[in-house]
DNA sequence: CATTAATAATGAGGCATACTCAGTGACTAT
DNA sequence: ATAGTCACTGAGTATGCCTCATTATTAATG
């Protein structure tokens, strides 16, 4: 049956693949041999140039997996609708947690970017990534949760950025993970919250204003 | 003379490493033959081994030189004795504008922290860079203009990784230099700020004080 | 200035390794 | 059973990093 032979080259392809995600997550790019590529996934080394062209589209093929494997668990973390804040700290986690965990493929990744050619490309599974980021700071303002008046490409590199430099920073320190990295950006990103003082029509929200007033009488009484 | 003996070596050194900084960034550093950084630094292939063990610590040597130039802008950047939110434009600016130039070199940074053997290391320039950011945050803690609660060290994340991440948004968008991104990290910033309510010894800030009043009042006239 | 010693530079060749390809096997269809 | 197609193999080739015996240059010495 040709399917069941179809299913034995995917599986081949994916062994390759394996083989090599785990080599040069482990020693690096440079660190690793084909000829070990080839050994740990059981083929001979002629075998993997008939699924990659080169060493480069391997290393390709490894980043993208990575961050199409990522993309689906950021996409998991953002379906429910909670409120934004919670739906923010979750992907806030999961992405930090995920940078760390897989340092140092993320740091290969820049160097996937650069087809010996020329210009520095985006690979097109990590422009998927980043659009679960901008997919969430949408919403916030579809929602009137955030303010309108800032791009969103700029509220994401906020939140983006950041993380991914903490990740690193917290990794070269070998400290595993800090949650107060996220509840500080959280915090930080109140000042794209929009304020809402409470209306007429917005019946509901006595208790809001009160609660409002007091809190400009307490810091006016400061002076 | 010994003396311009020296001299001469190191304008040797220099040649090369300047040769191979040029490559690098032009062509990728594997897209860079080792015989055409001795051509172009008009030596031959074995004399780039005096001075240089092998390409990945040329590599380095490129890279460290980079952040040190680096570092020498950023602290001019800051010298002056302005106001934080001035001196972080400032920074941010430098900043924002050097990443964009030279962009490759900066993609290059983290192949440089891999070294075949293990783990990735930080290396000293890039540590000395990131202090200046630190610096500037820790005076404004110290003048009273930054709160204390947040660790210096994820006020420097924030910054750093936001126009880091900005900078690789816009050079993949062949867009140069874009402004608008610090003015939002910095009226991201303010949360950061301490809100000064006027004390009653602080005789000079009557105006101020009417000032916040009035918006108090408006936010108030609002519902 | 001649001679020797020390230091710097050279580039042909060694060597590791990414990649090729002619040959072999395995599976399918008739 | 036979021919034809497709996947696989691994010895061999090409490339590019790096070494090292040799040569050139500078410094030291009498």
């Amino acid at each position: 049956m040709g399917d069941t032979q179809r299913q034995r080259l995917e599986a081949r392809e994916e062994a390759i693949l394996a083989a090599a995600a785990s080599l040069f997550s482990e020693s690096g790019v440079d660190g690793t041999r084909m000829a070990e590529i080839a050994r740990k996934a059981d083929v001979a080394e002629g075998t993997v140039y008939l699924y990659y062209k080169n060493k480069h589209e391997l290393l390709e093929a490894v980043v993208d997996r990575f961050w199409r494997e990522l993309t689906k668990g950021a996409k998991a973390a953002v379906t429910s609708n909670a409120p934004l804040s919670q739906q923010l700290t979750e992907l806030a986690s999961y992405h930090l947690h995920s940078l760390i965990d897989d340092f140092k493929i993320v740091e290969i990744t820049s160097r996937a970017r650069q087809r010996h050619g020329e210009p520095g490309r985006q690979l097109p599974q990590i422009r998927e990534y980043v659009r679960v980021f901008d997919l969430i700071m949408q919403r916030g303002i579809a929602s009137g949760e955030l303010e309108a008046s800032t791009p969103v490409w700029q509220m994401r590199d906020v939140f983006y950025g950041t993380l991914e430099h903490s990740a690193r920073t917290l990794v070269l320190r070998e400290q595993p993970f800090d949650g107060s990295v996220i509840d500080n950006l959280l915090s930080l990103f109140d000042g794209y919250r929009l304020k809402h003082y409470p209306t007429k029509q917005d019946s509901g929200s006595k208790q809001a204003a009160l609660e409002l007033l007091q809190q400009l009488e307490s810091e006016i009484s400061r002076w």
